[in-house]
DNA sequence: AGCACGCCGACT
DNA sequence: GTCGGCGTGCTC
């Protein structure tokens, strides 16, 4: 028998599948998806890798060209993957132009370890060396073979060759005396916890006690309590009885107690516990869930699309059909965006199914990600809350997957693979006929655009579940603020708001795209303007730290009193951020407490939660945040949000920025007038006419929907055409420059060949907007997909920058393709 | 990417 | 006779 394996940490030199063979003491237990051992290369060192394909014969030109290997061992018991998850992972690989590896770690837990070191050893034992053998050892030679007998009979190969050498290593080698050979260590990241029984009766235990008067206290009390409590873990216990190991050691030598190790889930503690009150759907929401109930019954495999508006309910939706799956025997995954994972979100799925609930995000220790997938793999975990990357988690009895607020961007991944989660959940949709849920008030325009072409099936929630009217939002024109003679970035309109709002003991959002306390710092005598050391990019002034961060890199340098290009000391701010926000607001209301959220007060574990339970118990009045307050947070007390200026989003240089306007302010808006009070928006900006903010302003989803597809398809983006982006980069200009040519060259020579048209869908080569990040300078090419089938596409990019590549590139160039990227900057 | 192998120069 | 340093080429 034959299989084919993934090779685990090889570059994309290696990025291709090798065949072993499996020695038959190993055919019947080998499975697709176990992790085995195998050696490689001239050294035959031993590498983990994966099975994705089982095979009986392998094609007879093949056993000529290639020498084929037996495997060394089977891993894990069981298989790591199911055959989904590899059927999927050689998808992926296909779709989104990535290698095995890259693929194959969207599954491969975290928290296994597989190393491998080489050792020297001798070959005979010291008694068997010859006369003639013992007298042909040069001193050094002795010496490390009387080393390696010390050591019992093994020395690490590297630490040999750094204390003696190479040399004299080898010689032992040639003369039979010493051998090369390579050792793996395989290990898991599981946490065991020890259980304590009784060994003997309780009877004896008593008597034992009573009549034993060389029993000291300590082992006395650990005793009694286990005849209370048999099987109590060991933590437990040495946290009530102020034991040690030693007291529980002594007792296991004597015989009375057994000491069990069992393998435990790392279970986190939720912070929150909200209380359970019945849930009771309204007739919109009874509608939504009854046609995708019928929808399961029916065996319908097309994704739904949930356009419900904010506080319409869809997550109640949501935990109804979870429950209902569950009660049909199957699984759920339920995807939130990034910063949306809040304790609150996570209390209300654990109150309603308890410890079957499994959270997971990027944040998770490799521990606690080990257990999750363990747990899911026993069947223990049924239902899983997390971000995009726990679309892979294995289940084998899966039935529902839900991305809520699937306009997100975080769920298209920056990382490689750069996957699409939505791309993925409709992948499982087609391929396992899992019902697949869509959501959110603010649809992406392409997949609305789905939904309208019958893609998706459409359904709608438009009303609150409170039954209140939206807020209303009032559009403040800081043209005119301006003419006025207002030069602040806090219009006298949202002043006077705040302060109504603050007088009758309600609470305040402000909102703004931006952290830090100013965009870019200048100096005024001499116009140099502060940029960043490795990007092109100028710092943002973060005046708490005194520091001027790149937000790109993460570059830091404190920012001088006097300027280092003149010596000047008027260096100024340009531009607002949510620090500056929150020093003017204090500023004006002294008496009020303003707290700010953001990525800079959020970074600490725990940070986020703390500062929104703050908020929500009412120890603040104010609360200045970034993007991260418009995602599902419910704040009871919250009347009036102000969005500080619309125009930083309109204005990023991207196709998308007007939909994320929209987006934004409608999320935004959403956070005012959660419960019985009524809630109001006033909304800065200087484009009053814009589109995507006049129809946000009238909460119509549908006329912003209608002009931006125009757009769209005229300059042909999403969902029209598929876009690659090939983005060339490094520290040679020129080199990259010129790889971007070569590249564009070859490509335009390709599609010439086969009658593509080439003006209307190649793009670039062009400096891409920021020029420079990391020290790399950066050129991009665009291309799009008029009349080319995708995959003729991209099977053309592969070629060239795969097959190619070694003839076409520089080593020192990285080549980066993206499919359908979030941004173009 | 590793890893091995082979050739070269340098030092004792 | 010993030893380290690179450059090159391959991996079932």
């Amino acid at each position: 028998m034959y299989i084919d394996v993934i090779l685990r940490n090889r570059g994309k030199f290696s990025d291709m599948l090798f065949t072993y063979k499996v020695p038959s003491f190993l055919e019947k237990d080998i499975e697709m998806g176990h992790r085995i051992s195998v050696p490689f290369g001239n050294s035959n060192k031993p590498i983990e890798a994966i099975v994705v394909e089982k095979k009986n014969d392998i094609m007879a030109d093949d056993i000529s060209k290639i020498k084929i290997k037996e495997i060394i061992d089977i891993i894990d018991e069981k298989p790591l993957l199911n055959r989904d998850s590899i059927e999927m992972l050689l998808w992926i690989r296909n779709r989104y132009m990535c290698t095995y590896n890259d693929a194959l770690n969207l599954f491969y837990p975290k928290g296994y370890s597989y190393t491998s070191r080489k050792i020297i050893s001798p070959v005979k034992s010291i008694s068997e060396l010859t006369i003639d053998e013992e007298s042909s050892l040069s001193n050094k030679e002795r010496k490390i073979l009387n080393e390696v007998y010390l050591n019992n009979d093994e020395l690490q190969y590297d630490v040999a060759v750094e204390n003696f050498s190479n040399y004299s290593i080898m010689k032992l080698k040639e003369k039979g005396l010493l051998k090369i050979s390579w050792v793996y260590k395989e290990s898991k990241n599981e946490k065991f916890v020890k259980y304590l029984y009784l060994e003997k009766s309780v009877d004896f235990i008593k008597d034992f006690i009573d009549n034993n008067k060389k029993i000291g206290p300590k082992q006395r009390e650990v005793l009694e309590f286990l005849i209370q409590n048999d099987g109590t873990d060991f933590q437990t216990i040495s946290e009530l009885l102020e034991v040690t190991n030693v007291t529980i050691k002594s007792l296991e030598n004597k015989g009375l107690i057994k000491i069990d190790e069992e393998s435990i889930f790392r279970k986190n503690k939720s912070i929150y516990v909200t209380q359970q009150s019945e849930v009771v759907l309204n007739d919109e929401q009874k509608n939504v869930y009854n046609s995708i109930k019928q929808g399961i019954e029916d065996g319908n495999s097309k994704p739904y699309l949930i356009y419900g508006v904010t506080g319409s309910g869809k997550t109640e939706v949501y935990l109804e059909l979870i429950n209902y799956v569950l009660n049909q025997g199957m699984d759920s995954i339920f995807l939130v965006p990034e910063i949306a994972l809040t304790p609150q979100t996570i209390a209300r799925v654990k109150n309603k199914f308890g410890n079957i609930v499994g959270v997971y995000h990027s944040q998770l220790s490799e521990g606690e990600k080990h257990d999750i997938f363990r747990e899911i793999k026993n069947g223990n975990i049924r239902v899983v809350i997390g971000t995009r990357s726990a679309i892979f988690l294995p289940f084998d009895t899966l039935g529902l997957v839900i991305i809520d607020e699937e306009h997100d961007s975080s769920y298209k991944s920056e990382k490689t693979p750069k996957y699409d989660t939505i791309e993925i959940a409709r992948y499982m949709a087609f391929k396992r006929n899992n019902t697949v849920i869509l959501g959110s008030a603010t649809p992406s325009v392409a997949d609305y655009k789905l939904a309208l072409d019958g893609e998706y099936k459409l359904l709608k929630l438009l009303n609150r579940a409170n039954s209140m009217n939206m807020p209303e939002i009032e559009v403040v024109d800081m043209r005119e603020e301006l003419h006025r003679g207002n030069p602040s970035p806090i219009s006298k309109k949202l002043l006077s708001e705040i302060s109504k709002t603050l007088h009758e003991k309600n609470q305040v959002i402000l909102f703004l795209n931006k952290r830090g306390y100013a965009n870019v710092m200048t100096c005024k005598d001499c116009g140099k303007v502060f940029k960043c050391k490795n990007c092109d990019i100028s710092l943002t002034n973060h005046k708490h730290d005194g520091k001027g961060i790149c937000h790109y890199c993460g570059y830091e340098e404190k920012i001088p009193d006097v300027c280092p290009g003149c010596g000047g000391n008027h260096i100024s701010n340009i531009g607002i951020g949510t620090e500056k926000v929150e020093e003017i607001i204090s500023n004006y209301f002294p008496n009020n407490k303003v707290i700010r959220l953001d990525k800079d007060t959020t970074k600490k574990k725990g940070k986020l939660e703390s500062i929104l339970s703050k908020f929500n118990k009412g120890d603040a009045d104010i609360l200045v945040g970034t993007q991260m307050l418009s995602k599902g947070h419910d704040f009871e007390n919250v009347t009036l949000v102000g969005i500080i200026s619309a125009d930083m989003m309109l204005n990023y240089p991207d196709y998308k920025s007007f939909e994320t306007t929209f987006q934004l302010i409608t999320q935004v808006s959403g956070r005012a007038g959660r419960s019985e009070k009524e809630g109001k928006v006033i909304l800065q900006t200087y484009n009053t006419e814009n589109f995507a903010i006049t129809n946000a302003v009238n909460y119509d989803y549908i006329g912003f929907y209608n002009e931006e597809i125009n757009l769209r398809k005229a300059f042909g983006y999403e969902p029209f055409n598929n876009i690659l982006r090939i983005v060339f980069s490094g520290k040679n200009l020129n080199m990259v420059k010129n790889n971007a040519f070569k590249f564009s060259e070859t490509i335009k020579y390709l599609m010439d060949e086969k009658n593509y048209s080439i003006d209307k869908n190649i793009l670039g080569p062009n400096e891409c907007s920021i020029r420079m990040i990391k020290d790399k300078y950066r050129w991009q090419i665009i291309i799009k997909d008029y009349g080319i089938d995708i995959k003729y596409l991209k099977s053309m990019v592969k070629f060239i920058c795969i097959t190619k590549y070694n003839d076409i590139f520089d080593k020192e160039v990285e080549i980066n393709i993206e499919l359908n990227p979030n941004s173009f900057i």
